[in-house]
DNA sequence: TCAGAATAGTCCTTGACGGGAATATGTCGT
DNA sequence: ACGACATATTCCCGTCAAGGACTATTCTGA
């Protein structure tokens, strides 16, 4: 559901967490230290953020990596690409050069 | 701000409001109508969007139509888009795309 | 100016959420 | 098995937000 996700992401420091880990997975106390939040509410906005399913965790010896998940961003995306009409003058030339993309694609 | 934009998308009415603005700017009833929700209700959901920023209003005799704001949206999507190396394999491609498209821009 | 329609605001209650502190679970090295 | 480290969970508390019911405002038409 995209409005969880849009939950999810609404709180201040979740928010922050999910920017932090574009750069790649990260274990707890890395989030901890770049924040500068207390463990235990990371660990906290941590299961927020794996039960929408923006992040998934593995673990890596004593210490578990978090990464986020391409899905639910994915879904953000197309859900406001369908808004994109609002604001893209070049939304139809958009859409052309989209669908040569695709063509190409199938070329390969 | 990117984040107050979620956290107002994120409440489940909000959400389907402005869904249903999707197809154009709506007197406050016609919401109330379409979304089966109490008057009061929307007339404050309304008033986060506004505070947000995501909708604006402009009087129409005794009503007053709200209207999605194209702004905080592209703003979101433009978030999205730094994320989409995470699920995009054509990003590299795509982002030529975009800068071939924003040297036409200049040209005209 | 009065009635009625469209919308906004207020008061109240309730449930959810976030933070702090302390504690529990789990894992590794020795 | 033990100690140290990494992470998760629990409890408590204060705050905030959402819905319901009611009331207030504003505009229109006669």
């Amino acid at each position: 559901m995209t409005h969880t996700s849009f939950a999810a992401l609404g709180d201040p420091n979740r928010f922050r967490i999910v920017e932090f880990l574009r750069s790649g997975a990260k274990p707890v106390n890395d989030i901890v230290a770049g924040l500068q939040l207390n463990q235990p509410q990371v660990s906290k906005h941590l299961k927020v953020l794996k039960e929408v399913g923006l992040v998934d965790v593995q673990p890596r010896g004593q210490q578990r990596l978090y990464e986020l998940q391409a899905a639910p961003l994915r879904e953000l995306h197309e859900w406001l690409e369908r808004y994109r009409q609002l604001w893209d003058a070049r939304f139809d030339a958009m859409d052309e050069v989209i669908d040569e993309l695709q063509a190409k694609e199938k070329c390969t």
